[in-house]
RNA sequence: GCCCGAGUGGUGGAAUUGGUAGACACAAGGGAUUUAAAAUCCCUCGACUAACAAGUCGUGCCGGUUCAAGUCCGGCCUCGGGCACCA
């Protein structure tokens, strides 16, 4: 055994070790309780960041603790290898977007390999392999058998320079990234799948997630939004036609001032056809960004169609406004306006001069107040000026509003949700074509399966704007059936690839089907899924709704794909920077920085290491390559190993939240593994003795004690709670006391084995390399992935004593220690019998004594 | 703008069910060891008063509930994540 802690040494020998011993190679056995641990699969961008060391840290801690618990545990990964920087990357450096991914991949395994993560590689894929976007083609064929999948005109963000779409990422300030040109949207026919068929059931199984953040169910259920509320028909003056407008508030129905369409609503087209002002307008409305947070920002601007419709209730004429806000392919396009009781509606109507009727006031008995002059009053209440609904209550009022309009033909009740379905075109290259075809007379038709998998050619050659597939005019050219044919040269939304990859590693090579059902069965659903809380509502969504797909075509038999979720924070970094000379910021990398700080601590100077010139903080923020703030993994490995490198992950915050990189952190994380190593030399020294409970000192007693309420505080931190950093926390706490404990007789030295091999043991799922070879080195039997982890002995957990905290009024005045079966009278004469207490209840009356048996005493005294 | 989080010493964080605020670590200061340094070990470490004991204040801000609030309720402020074509 070294006398020195030696990762390289080690970590190297002991990695060789697990690919040697296929030792994470794991297939199904139903004689074993099966556990599978996923992480979310990285994007292969070029090297790990710390962010994916987070996330594959913990994976690897949950799977190689649920190991020691004695589970057949299955931890897979791969490749979420198609997307958007693989083409931005081809063009930069004049190769393949399938060359640059595939290099990616090959130098990213290698580093998760140094990481030591235990993954089961011969389970490994990549999105971007036809034998995997083979059957997602398929399946998207079984679904337009189905009538899951529907075509529809739908809204891009068009640069009307480059002649292409653009990703809401690619649009700088309402202008293309590359053209600069203003972006316009345009509507083009894409693919969608009919997501809203299954929206109240991914609403009632969130119910069903118990152990998912209620954080991540809470923002599902505001995404899938059901509402309850009425379909109004109104009918307009000059030529009678008919449209429909949605509501939730039909209390507020006797209050519409107004209607208001998007632009391109039939309504506002045809009033654009007579009037230059309009079609400006309407023209005007299309210069945004079609991501909803600049919706909701922007100006709220509107004009005049000059039509009316007539209210069914009060046959009043409102008038037809034309409003950017409004969204044609949200429900019908067309709102009505209450600006007496709706925030948006009052400051349109403001703006505009419209008329403002209130029909809502605060209930009896209410607080609230009404300034229509201010704001509009959006609470709920009782009806006024509604004529026959008068004093109901919004209940009431609903249903009666509902009721009339029903009984009269113009209106019906609807429960609405705010989901849409899923648009799953995108005009790009690097991803998985479309499995759909038209024929010479424009008819739609589904690849047969002989078709697939319709292959994306990967030696191609970007230009940068085009798609190679669309550029090349021979690539769509097939026949389907006998028949000349095209192909769609649109390909998946890359969230179709991640939406079922976790199902595809239970049998990753199977050729004769989408999935083994009898593997995916055994190992589905996931037991502990882990990814970045960015995630929470879009890819997590996506996976639910594919696996609701999956059972429906009895490909697997569970409801739900991932039982417990851990979203795991982001990785911050120290970011400094200078001014150019335009005043623009450079950021330098924190590696490139020295720092001078004062006696607390604080930075009074930074500097450039190569010119010694002051550099400025700008705090801490997420490491990114715009920020020049990224820790490559890679240096810190070679430094102090990859176990210290995951302690230190592990240790210095909980898991959901944001993690502060320190260098400073880091080196203690390394100091605590050497004292660990010095404390199992120590230990191997004196060599073995057996316990005897029975002859204890009181010390050892204590000692002990200690020990097995580490475990016990270990073991659910690590389980239950997964708050790893209180884990890793209680592990030094215990490893301080033993180093300080005397190694003197024999039960001090049978202690102390019995104390390393269980901190070992613990230590093991975050320092997987150093717990192997102290586990070698101390003669253990086996291999310490199968060793059992450590159980309480109950019997020491006992104590004899207990620590009473004694307040006068609320206020800590004494610390009793006193024994464990003491009585509430014995106690509280101990606590009378304080000078502090008596002092502070002294000539005051004793109203109450509150008495928290083992742990408090709090005397009310005034 | 909408939805969801977070805010505690010089710093990262702990306090699990409303019951000792600051565990564990980092930084800093002091000491031991050393020819010296590194490494290691020991001590101090929320603010203020006191300098033995102890007291007052203190968990973003304002207010409330309670014997007792970092924790529960109401109202704000600031920062972060998501908003459907980044993944």
């Amino acid at each position: 055994m070294q006398e020195q802690y030696n990762p390289q040494d080690i970590e190297s020998k002991v990695q060789r070790y697990w690919e040697e011993n296929q030792v994470f190679k794991v297939t199904e056995d139903e004689n074993k309780e099966k556990y599978y641990c996923l992480s979310m699969f990285p994007y292969p961008s070029g090297r790990l960041h710390m962010g994916h060391v987070r996330n594959y840290t913990i994976g690897d801690v949950v799977s190689r603790f649920q190991r020691l618990q004695g589970k057949n545990v299955m931890q897979p990964m791969g490749w979420d290898a198609f997307g958007l920087p693989a083409e931005n990357a081809a063009i930069k450096n004049k190769t393949a977007p399938a060359k640059w991914t595939y290099e990616n991949i090959d130098y990213m395994r290698n580093q998760l390999k140094q990481l030591g993560f235990g993954y089961d590689w011969d389970r490994e894929i990549a999105t971007c392999h036809p034998e995997y976007y083979k059957w997602e083609q398929w399946f998207f064929t079984k679904l337009y058998e189905k009538g899951l999948v529907y075509k529809k005109m739908s809204t891009v963000n068009w640069d009307p320079v480059d002649q292409t779409v653009l990703a809401n990422e690619q649009v700088i300030d309402g202008r293309g990234w590359r053209s600069g040109a203003v972006v316009e949207q345009k509507e083009i026919p894409q693919w969608f799948i009919k997501i809203t068929d299954y929206a109240q059931e991914l609403l009632d199984d969130l119910d069903k997630l118990e152990d998912w953040p209620e954080q991540v169910k809470t923002m599902q259920r505001n995404w899938i939004g059901r509402s309850e509320g009425l379909d109004i028909e109104f009918t307009r003056t000059d030529n009678n036609e008919k449209f429909s407008v949605y509501t939730t508030r039909p209390d507020t129905f006797m209050g519409v001032t107004y209607l208001a369409v998007a632009g391109g609503h039939p309504i506002a087209q045809e009033a654009a056809k007579n009037n230059d002002a309009i079609a400006m307008f309407v023209e005007e409305c299309k210069n945004t960004k079609v991501a909803e947070a600049d919706m909701a920002t922007m100006e709220k601007k509107g004009i005049a169609t000059g039509f009316y419709a007539t209210h069914p209730l009060t046959g009043e004429q409102v008038p037809i406004w034309v409003a950017n806000f409004v969204l044609m392919h949200y429900g019908s396009g067309a709102v009505m306006a209450v600006p007496a009781h709706d925030q948006r509606d009052f400051e349109f109507a403001t703006a505009y001069g419209l008329d403002i009727k209130q029909v809502i006031a605060p209930a009896e008995g209410s607080e609230l107040e009404v300034n229509l002059s201010k704001e509009a009053f959006t609470e709920k209440g009782v009806l006024v000026n509604s004529g026959e609904f008068d004093g109901l209550d919004f209940e009431n009022a609903f249903n009666a509003v509902a009721d009339k309009l029903e009984a009269l033909g113009v209106g019906e009740r609807k429960v609405n949700f705010r989901l849409r379905d899923w648009g799953v075109s995108r005009q790009r290259y690097w991803g998985s074509p479309i499995p759909m075809l038209s024929d010479e007379n424009g008819n739609e038709l589904a690849a047969t399966e002989d078709m697939l998998p319709v292959r994306l050619p990967e030696d191609v050659v970007m230009n940068g704007v085009t798609s190679p597939i669309k550029a090349d005019p021979n690539w769509a050219k097939t026949t389907i059936n006998g028949v000349p044919a095209t192909h769609e040269t649109d390909t998946f939304d890359t969230f179709m690839e991640s939406s079922w990859y976790y199902a595809r590693y239970c049998s990753p090579r199977h050729d004769e089907g989408m999935l083994d059902p009898a593997a995916a069965n055994y190992w589905l659903p996931v037991n502990q899924y882990i990814g970045g809380i960015e995630h929470a509502i879009l890819h997590l969504l996506y996976s639910r709704f594919f696996h609701k797909l999956l059972r429906d075509f009895g490909l697997v038999n569970s409801d739900e794909p991932f039982e417990r979720l851990l979203c795991q924070g982001m990785v911050l970094a120290e970011t400094f920077y200078r001014k150019d000379e335009k005043g623009g910021d450079i950021w330098i990398s924190p590696s490139d920085v020295n720092t001078e700080t004062d006696d607390k601590g604080r930075v009074t100077k930074a500097w450039h290491k190569k010119d010694g010139e002051p550099v400025f903080s700008s705090g801490m923020s997420k490491m990114s390559k715009s920020k020049n703030n990224g820790i490559d993994p890679q240096e810190v490995i070679a430094q102090y190993g990859a176990d210290t490198v995951r302690l230190f992950m592990m240790f210095t915050a909980p898991p959901e939240q944001t993690l502060e990189w320190s260098d400073s952190g880091v080196e203690g994380a390394h100091r605590f593994l050497k004292r660990v190593w010095k404390y199992a030399v120590d230990v191997k020294t004196v060599g073995y003795q057996a316990l005897d409970k029975s002859s204890l000192t009181n010390p050892q007693k204590v000692l002990r004690r200690e020990l097995h309420k580490a475990i016990a505080k270990v073991s659910d931190d690590v389980e239950r709670r997964q708050t790893f950093n209180t884990a890793i926390a209680a592990i030094m706490e215990l490893s301080n006391k033993l180093l300080k404990a005397p190694l003197s007789d024999t039960q001090d030295v049978a202690i102390a084995n019995e104390a390393l091999e269980a901190l070992i043991i613990m230590l093991a799922p975050i320092t997987p390399h150093l717990s192997h070879q102290l586990w070698q080195d101390l003669g253990k039997e086996g291999d310490i992935l199968d060793a059992a982890w450590p159980k309480v002995d109950e019997s020491a957990l006992v104590e004899d004593e207990k620590l009473i905290i004694v307040q006068v009024n609320g206020k800590l005045r004494a610390k009793l220690t006193v024994a464990a079966d003491a009585t509430q009278e014995q106690v509280e004469a101990l606590a009378f019998a304080e000078p502090n207490v008596t002092k502070f209840t002294e000539g005051a009356t004793i109203r109450k004594v509150i008495y928290v048996p083992g742990k408090l005493l709090n005397v009310v005294a005034n």
